[in-house]
DNA sequence: CACATGATCGCCT
DNA sequence: GGCGATCATGTGG
């Protein structure tokens, strides 16, 4: 087979936790029953966990997109599509929405809102624990493939798993910027709406670091 | 059934 | 800045 697994993941030991991170905490559902946007931007700092034989993996969220559902051009569940690609979008807030892209590649999302609302949030890049600038992590597809993250863990319950959960960070609020998402040029007018967010102090972010000037 | 395309990345120029 | 890899998915016939 040439397309990975979850089950053939074979972790990075520089994504193994430290000890100042076990005691991270848990969010809670009303967390992500809020607006997506303040969900985006609420996610740069927390910690995405993996375990893998018993032994815990993680990193640490640095940029990370909101998809707005039904009126969103950019959004899989645009106009209410519901398909069984995009079905996962449509559970609780707090749940994991993975698809496959470009023939190779994997992204993740967390979901957002009440069931039946489709919106979520693309993690888009995060900080290993021991070298924030491995780059590793940068950008979806590598912070899926870094973290093992493929369908098998489509729709994976992100507060219950015990695969693959999302902590509180326990650092202080981060310098946030908002700029337009990336990737997303068929989506007309959307396409400009402020909607990525990213810890202005992190060296993993996978974009570009500053909003181009109007004009 | 056939076909067009993408929420990307890495390598090339 | 450009492009190829590579295939699941959605759409249309």
């Amino acid at each position: 087979m040439t397309q990975s697994a979850a089950s053939d993941w074979a972790p990075d030991d520089r994504l193994r936790l430290k000890p100042r991170t076990f005691g991270l905490r848990p969010f809670t559902r009303s967390f992500f029953l809020r607006p997506t946007e303040i969900v985006a931007r609420e996610l740069i700092g927390a910690w995405l966990v993996r375990r893998h034989e018993n032994v815990l993996y993680g990193a640490r969220i640095v940029e990370t997109e909101a998809y707005l559902g039904s009126k969103d051009a950019a959004a899989h569940s645009f106009g209410g599509r519901r398909t069984p690609r995009v079905e996962a979008m449509y559970r609780e807030g707090g749940h994991l929405y993975v698809f496959f892209v470009y023939g190779m590649h994997y992204c993740a999302n967390v979901v957002t809102q009440r069931e039946g609302v489709a919106e979520a949030v693309l993690l888009r890049a995060a900080e290993a624990p021991i070298d924030s600038r491995a780059g590793l992590l940068s950008g979806p597809a590598r912070l899926c493939k870094a973290l093992g993250i493929t369908r098998e863990l489509n729709g994976s319950d992100l507060l219950r798993s015990k695969q693959i959960r999302l902590l509180r960070g326990n650092a202080g609020v981060p310098r946030i910027a908002v700029t337009p998402r990336i990737g997303i040029d068929y989506a007309g007018s959307a396409k400009e709406w402020p909607l990525r967010f990213f810890d202005l102090d992190s060296p993993a972010v996978s974009g570009p670091t500053r909003l181009k000037k109007a004009k």
